[in-house]
DNA sequence: TGTACATCAGTGAACGCGCGTTCACTGATGTAC
DNA sequence: TGTACATCAGTGAACGCGCGTTCACTGATGTAC
């Protein structure tokens, strides 16, 4: 959040035409309330209007309603989820490597913020029940999968890779990476995890049928 | 539940003795308002009395607080999930097709009941958090998982895996699994998952290291 | 430079609701004599 | 066989709470003339 402050009023009205921070304070608090206390449901319109330091009613400013919140925040989450997985890879010229820097990340962003990674693939949007899929989110989820596609695609090109399929290749590869994360997340202390790095580079390792271990 | 009815009434008071029998109709008709939700925190006292059709203080008599409820509805979870692993390749011999048989009786179940599956593995026991880990909670998944590492156990002493670290090697499949049972749950119908059972053998093949695939 | 005014960024009080939980109770069912 | 009584399996009313949302409003900030 750009300013934080206890509800006694601290908070600076914004100048003109800056109305639309309070937005990004709102989302900020939402993302912070939803890691503090690990429950969806603990980000209520109140909750966050508290943390900003604001009137819950100022909130309606910015979004139609509680549920809008969290929205905002699945695909704030999933556009800087994809941005930070092409930002991984993004330097180096080995696809092996380019790939284990994209997984090591898609683990590290989860690992980080467990609650809010959890949230993008759990939030009923991602369903087509009551209403309609959000195309700004799934566009997103894509691309982030694609990542992982082209990665795996150029390792293939490269020699490294016995991947025919590449689209199920990255699925696999991502379903992995994705129990893995939740997993880590949920189980408790006593839990006697295999080594983290070698789990990992056996896992993609295996599912993107890479030529050579590393 | 063994009787189901409106609120009103209709419900017929068990005899005496039986007074526990009204526990399990609790815990179905959480589990049921469960399933229909897909959120935990639509199970509310209130809620599962009005479908059990008593008065909501007449829960108390079988749970401490509404928590409880949860609690009970996942060590029950647990318990079922364990025996139905057990059961899946109970009467096969070859060690290959225990296994397979596990991990698709794994993925049916929670294909069948994915809210009940998901809050076996998202419910705050299982965290070290602010209470202790319910031990028996613990127990019932570590046998969960301890199907998995002797079916891939016999497929090693069989020679049909190169698994060394059995345990290690069951941890990848589990993950892999996990992430498949949560992703399907969770994407839209527009998402173009690969052939299941293909995907399935796929990773599980490559997972449990198994030397000849099928 | 002064001033009337529109707009913007919020506020404060109030609403109705469902919730978890408590309390004192009721009335059917079985048991002792 | 009859009857007093304990127990069991619940009930109904009430509580205080936090919630999402609405409504009419306020007062600072910029703009037109």
């Amino acid at each position: 959040m750009s300013q934080i402050q206890s509800p006694a009023g601290a908070r600076r009205r914004n100048p003109r035409g800056e109305g639309s921070r309070l937005r990004q304070d709102i989302l900020d608090a939402a993302a912070e309330i939803l890691e503090e206390t690990g429950r969806e449901d603990a980000v209520t319109l109140r909750a966050v209007a508290r943390k900003v330091g604001i009137a819950a009613p100022s909130i309606y400013a910015h979004f139609d309603d509680r549920e809008a919140i969290l929205d905002g925040l699945v695909e704030e989450g999933f556009r800087r989820f994809t941005a930070m997985l092409e930002a991984a890879g993004a330097g180096l010229g080995d696809p092996v490597d380019r790939l284990f820097a994209g997984c090591r990340a898609y683990l590290a962003y989860a690992a980080k913020q467990p609650s809010r990674y959890a949230v993008l693939f759990h939030h009923p949007h991602l369903r087509d029940r009551d209403r309609g899929v959000d195309p700004e989110v799934l566009a997103q989820g894509a691309a982030a999968l694609d990542v992982l596609v082209r990665a795996i695609s150029d390792c293939a090109a490269a020699g490294e890779s016995a991947s025919e399929d590449h689209f199920a290749t990255a699925v696999a590869v991502w379903v992995a990476l994705h129990g893995l994360a939740t997993l880590r997340a949920v189980t408790s202390a006593s839990f006697p995890w295999p080594d983290g790095d070698r789990l990992v580079t056996d896992i993609v390792g295996r599912l993107a049928r890479l030529v050579s271990s590393r």
